[in-house]
Order: C-alpha cells, then sequence, then structure tokens
DNA sequence: CGGGCACTTGATAGTAATCAAGTCCGGTGG
DNA sequence: CCACCGGACTTGATTACTATCAAGTGCCCG
C-alpha cells in the first residue's frame, strides 16, 4: 500500500492522527479509519475554537498552530490556563461529561485542527480501550500542570513567578542560538501576565530588570534571547 | 441473602464501597468482590496517608474522616490543594501513572479510609468498565474545580477569595441553623491561609471585618455562624 | 487551674496595582 | 521608499494592599 494512501491532504506530508500521543498505540491500518472521521478546519490569529459556557461537541487535536485556553471574569480580567500547541489535544473533558466549556479556547496564530465528533469518538473509545487510558493519562498531566500553577500562584513570589514561565517557554518554545536559548514567545506582555496572574506593567519592568542584570536580551515583543538559565532557576525557589 | 454476609465489619455500618461514585454502577454481587479486596485502615490526626515526591500504590477511599492534599515549597511554605472527605478518592492519578505523588495527603482528624491495591484495581478496571469511566468524570473535577482556583487566585481579590471559601466550606460542610448556617470549619485560620495563598494574620483580619459587617458570627476557632450568604456571593464578583 | 498554642490586633514596610505619559515597532498608504 | 498611524510596550509617580514583625489575648486541654 503506497503511503499517499492513507495520507490525510490537509495534514501537511504526515498523517495528522500519527502526531498524537492519543493514537500512538495504533497501527497504520487502524489510523487510516480514524483519519477518515477526521474534520480539518483552520482558525485565523484571534478567532475562538470553543467559547466559555457553551457546549462542544468535538475531540479537537491541533494539527500546525497556538491556542490559548481562558477564563474570563465579570469584571473582563482573563485568565490563562493552558497554552495548546502542535499534537496537542482537548475537549476530551466535555465529550466525556455532559458539562458547557469552562474556558474559551482561542487561536494565538493561525491554527489548523482537526475534529473528531462526539459519537465518532465514543465508538472509537469502545473499539481501542487504549485511547482511553491515554486520555486518563493526559487528563493526569493536565491536573499535575494546574496543580503546580497553584503551588505557584499561592506561594511563590511575582519574579519567581516571570522566571518560570520564561523557562516554561524556553523549553516549549526555545531553539539552540550560540549565545544562549532564543524564544519565540507565544504571548503578548499582557498575555503572559494574564497566564501568571499579573499586571502587563509588571511583566514589563521584570522582564526589563532580568534584561539589564544580563540574564536575557529583550528582541522586539515576541523574542527573547535567555542567556544566563541557571540565574532563572536559582530565582524559582 | 441476608445484609450482614456483605456488610464490611469496618464500615460503620454501611458497605464502604456503596458510598464511593466510582463502584456506583455495580450491584452488590459486585460490591462485594470489591469488599474482599479492600484493606481498612485508620489514620489519627496529623498523620501523613500519602507523602509528596513518594510513590504510593493504592488507591485510598475515604470511609469517615477528613484530609489535605498539599504541596510544600523549599522555604517551607504550605499550598493546599484539596479536601477530601466521606466518600472521596484519591491516589488514581498514581496508579494509572508510574509517578510519584505530587502532593502530601494528611488526615486533619481521626480518619478511617478503605485501600484496593494497584494490581487490585488493575484488575476491576479490565472487569468492569465503567470505574474507568467514572476515574475520568473525577478526573474532570478536579480539574475543573482547580481551574477555578487558578482563576480565582490569578483574577479575583483577597475578599472575594476569602468569601469563596467561606462559601465553599458552608455548601460542603454547613448545617440548618435557624439564624443562618453553621459551619464546622475543616482548617485552622493557617490552613484557611494555605488553601487561598494568602498570610494567617490576614484570614483573621478579613473574617473580622465579615463579623463586624454582620454577615457571620466567629464562633470559637472551628466554627462559623454564616448569617448574610447572600453579602458573600455579592462579594465574589 | 495553669500552660501552650492558635488566634487577634496593631504598627510598619515592601511590593505590585493603578494612573498617566511617553516611546517603539510594524504595517499601511502615499 | 518613506512618512504616518495605531497598538503594544515601557517607564515613571503615586496609591493601595497585604506581608511582615511584634505584642497581646483567649481558648482548649491536660
Amino acid at each position: 500500500m503506497a503511503k499517499g494512501v492513507y495520507m490525510c491532504k490537509s495534514c501537511h506530508q504526515d498523517i495528522c492522527a500519527k502526531r498524537v500521543s492519543l493514537f500512538s498505540s495504533l497501527d497504520d491500518e487502524q489510523l487510516i479509519k480514524i483519519i477518515n472521521l477526521v474534520i480539518h478546519k483552520t482558525y485565523k490569529k484571534g478567532e475562538a475554537l470553543i467559547f466559555e459556557g457553551q457546549s462542544f461537541n468535538s475531540l479537537v487535536i491541533i494539527n500546525k498552530g497556538q491556542v490559548k485556553g481562558f477564563k474570563t471574569t465579570i469584571e473582563g480580567k482573563e485568565q490563562i490556563l493552558y497554552i495548546f500547541s502542535d499534537g496537542d489535544f482537548f475537549g476530551e473533558k466535555n465529550l466525556l461529561r455532559n458539562q458547557p466549556s469552562g474556558y474559551t479556547v482561542e487561536a494565538l496564530e493561525e491554527t489548523h485542527v482537526c475534529l473528531i465528533e462526539k459519537g465518532d469518538f465514543q465508538t472509537l473509545i469502545q473499539e481501542y480501550p487504549d485511547i482511553a487510558l491515554k486520555i486518563m493519562e493526559e487528563l493526569g498531566n493536565r491536573l499535575d500542570h494546574l496543580e503546580n500553577v497553584v503551588e505557584s500562584m499561592g506561594t511563590k513570589t511575582v519574579d519567581s513567578r516571570i522566571s518560570s514561565v520564561i523557562l516554561e517557554f524556553a523549553n516549549k518554545f526555545g531553539t539552540d542560538d550560540p549565545r544562549g536559548t532564543l524564544i519565540e514567545l507565544p504571548l503578548s506582555r499582557e498575555g503572559i501576565a494574564n497566564y501568571i496572574g499579573i499586571t502587563r506593567e509588571t511583566v514589563s519592568r521584570k522582564m526589563s530588570m532580568l534584561q539589564e542584570e544580563g540574564v536575557l536580551e529583550i528582541i522586539g515583543n515576541k523574542k527573547l534571547l535567555l542567556l544566563d538559565r541557571s540565574a532563572l532557576e536559582r530565582a524559582i525557589e
């Protein structure tokens, strides 16, 4: 069987389903079945995929792009809970329980996703119980993440939280550079502020201070060059 | 079959497994099998059931009592993540993945638990797949809880968080009283502080203020009489 | 009844939010 | 290609709040 036969045309020279840990236990033949169930969709920067408080009936797998999941308070403040990128999936919580989404998901850049509808997904779980285990694993990872965020917001100083978030971005989105690590920031200053529960002015000030200390270099609004990783690691404690 | 035959002797006139939503889809006969797998244990106030960073190999179901799950920072600060009481279970995350516990669990009062060992539990899941669904549901609930906590800590004022926690305790541990709702506090002032990420002094001050405003009455260190629930609800926004 | 621990209350200081100007950068149109 | 425009960011001054430090007070338990 030629590779082209089971290749998903919208998935940029790859089987989108293959990139997801969710389906990692399946072989190529099983993946073909899944790919046939997949609906492709593209969202522009700033466009919402899911709205807080509304029900949603698909599993979303990010093929290429980045999104943020956030809650909005009555006063209009935004708290970012998750940043999802290539290979991540979400929406599973609403497929397993019949509850509206607890947060809005919005594209941070042009984002290509694969959707699997509720009914199809439930059939898949029946047929391949390993998928349910993978979902539980992912729910567990997400709990770990939030447990750490709560600890950080409840007990750590603002400096420590800034350091944490820069290191997080360095690990997720950083590339090697002769002078250190080049970080493509997924969020604006305001976004970073809304991610760690402070104001945008404070993010500006603290990052300027880190630049003065020689820990990093601010390159425009969307990039950082991290020069001294260990300084941030020390600041976290 | 007489009721006594399948009654779990250590479970205070009840089948402990029956009280748990985890096993709600099973009939009495199936429950007997589970009860035969259960190990009973009692922890004194202040005793730890699970230590942060250590692996643990049982599902814990609380039969009677209260525990707190918390992380401790390097500087010794404590962040409480969960309060579990009668019928709640935990430890499932470590049974599904091979990772040490992310937090310590400690008894807030004398607590009787039922333990199911990892191997037994995995057999149960195989035999009764509904249990896996219940676990996913519970993981989802726990995510909802933490997502709300993060939003609260990131965007809300201290007054709002105090109000939230009092209402939470009123709903979980409150009993009707002619003058309002009588709340048995599961945590000390310091515990409440560690739950919402502030200091014990601030908890004292804010609660005194609420008493002065006539919202509640402080009865010793372990009880509150909530007089004006709507005042707290207004303060949350 | 005495002692200790948790809690309350007060004074002070530190830190980030808020309010308020500027400045920089990228994109657009001439 | 350059000038302009607007949004995002930076920086500064002030305010507000809570942490911290420091004494008491009171409640519970032996």
